[in-house]
DNA sequence: CATGAATGAGAGTTCATTCAT
DNA sequence: TATGAATGAACTCTCATTCAT
């Protein structure tokens, strides 16, 4: 295997930037085994050579990619608690600025989530990833909810539930999944359950 | 591409699901992207060409193998549902049991898991059976809450929260994660849920 | 192909003596095929655009490497042919000497040495270098042995199987290529053969 | 690495054989390093995955290829002792016999004959082949001077110094590396020393 | 019906050389 | 002069599928 090198160049940390931005989107667009170097290379606007000095293989591009968006796409949620914790807001509000937030937000085509969540459960690395991901986001909520000092009961495990709930509701929502579903009837139930596991209260 | 027969001898039908057994197990153990036709062809004691006389490609085996194995590997909590419409129980029990059961009928190992959830995000085709199987048992259970004719609220919104919380459960502890999570907290936190979306009482 | 310029400052004279220096001793410890240009700059301390300015390509540094070494390395015994035209000493001694010598100066490493046989086979201009050496080496020995005026039969061909036979040997011995053979009685054998080639006289 | 099958049909054993010489012949032919598998596949008349049906990797191809012709190409000698063994023959015409057969029966081109000593140099498992066969021929060669009875001094050793000194001769003169040198002495005194090797007699 | 040898396009990756800075 | 990022053709090897036997 050749040697990876570090951009130092401004241009070529733009370049370097350039294939993730282009390689994730490909890969996310047409699926990442349906997606070849060169292909990442031409759309990249690089050659095929270029790739390989900085990344170590194809995987990583997809990796960094994942890495980079992963906050920006799969958990929005965690700016809305931070604003959250600076402003007066009930936990009802918070809950539907959430599950409102996180659907505008969602910038992922529905083949670039599909192709995202088929590679955490393909490639350990990836999922790596997301659990790590998802740890921090989780700690993070559960600090900011400890320094509001309104819940005490909150846990990790809490906040985990409260994460996973939204998300399937979004991409429910979002992909439309199942077109038999009410979507207004299960907005109202998420809700209701969101709001009790941040406040531990008669439903 | 050649035609596809159905087989109707006995010796051929017991062929055609050799080959559906052995090589969905085979896909799920080594993973669908690495194991090839041939591996298939030998591990179902068949010649490839074989094969290819019962199914039009490597994808059909797999969605044969995830129809015929979906109802016994991802949802055992049907059964006990079907079982408690029968005999008396509480909701508590209720819950706790199809959390302890889908635990120990968990079958499926952690990659076979793994590939399973991988192409149902890569693939329409097994998407849609995943969607469809869920709307199945969705379905079923919703007619047996009715049936049993106690809880009014119950709707197929409640009910797809119902199962999506119980699998992300049992796969959180059964493949275990995050290791930074008291499962025995989340089983707390998870039943509470659980136990409302049911009976849609207070907690 | 872009021009190449011989250095006339004192600092590039230096340069690309380090190149030469370097660069051989790595193809020769990694094998020429599996060291790439940017390893040779590395490993030289230049840079890889700065290899392209004294040499035209890669097997050009190989080949100055050859040629400069070529002579310390391969034919040592040279200097005990010179040594002995300066001493009174018997041809049994001489070739005593000339095994024992050659084995002791035997700087190359397996690989190296290995590396340089096969490329003598595989590239014209480096076989031309080796061709060349040999000439050169038997004519300065008949010459020396000529001065010493005592043994009139000596001729190039006698001398080619000299040098043949002894870098056979040496070879034989220090990479011990046949664990099956007893060296001492190779040695003597070789010995005897060597004696008779300078001698010609009744063995 | 995929599987390596071994043909059993007659056409299939004849289609590996094919590959095998063909291939030897291209890569002796063209440079080892300069044919690549598409086209020892085009020249052997068979598909590039054909070849991998058969052989792991295309060195495999070359170490069959050496193999199958490393006796008839650089051993023919071997023939003639057997021949010499069980007729009446000086071992003055013996060696004339040897030197004059191996020059006509060698049939390797120039570069064939390049390429398979720089393969001996540059890769470990020809190099083995190499060593191999002459560890047989050496033996061989022992045995057969035993049984004629005559000469009580053969070595291992002396055979091998017998062996390389033959062949050393036969590519001077058929490759004529050398312009300088005189072919008939060179043959006169080689002949003295592999009948002294021999003998072990008085020259 | 069954076989399994054959196919060949296409995959990821490397590296000698160039050339803008 | 010196640099080292960029190039892109070429490499070995794989595998879903076909089809002659």
């Amino acid at each position: 295997m050749s040697e990876v090198r570090e951009p130092i160049k401004k241009s070529s940390i733009k370049k370097k930037e350039k294939i993730i931005k282009k390689g994730f989107e490909l890969m996310c667009e047409k699926g990442y085994h349906n997606v070849n170097s060169v292909d990442i290379a031409k759309y990249s606007g690089v050659s095929t050579g270029c790739i390989y000095q900085y990344f170590p293989d194809k995987k990583a591009i997809f990796i960094e990619g994942s890495k980079i968006y992963l906050k920006d796409i799969c958990f929005p949620m965690l700016e809305v608690f931070e604003w959250y914790s600076k402003n007066e807001m009930s936990v009802e509000e918070l809950v539907s600025y959430i599950l409102e937030n996180s659907i505008q937000k969602q910038t992922l085509s529905y083949k670039a989530h599909q192709e995202l969540m088929s590679m955490c459960y393909l490639d350990q690395d990836v999922a790596q990833i997301f659990n790590q991901n998802e740890i921090e986001v989780t700690s993070k909520i559960v600090k900011i909810l400890k320094a509001k000092n309104c819940f005490k009961n909150n846990s990790k495990e809490s906040i985990h539930l409260f994460i996973h709930i939204v998300n399937d509701f979004i991409y429910e929502k979002i992909y439309h999944k199942h077109s038999e579903y009410d979507y207004n009837n299960m907005y109202k139930e998420t809700k209701k359950i969101l709001v009790y596991l941040l406040k531990k209260e008669a439903l």
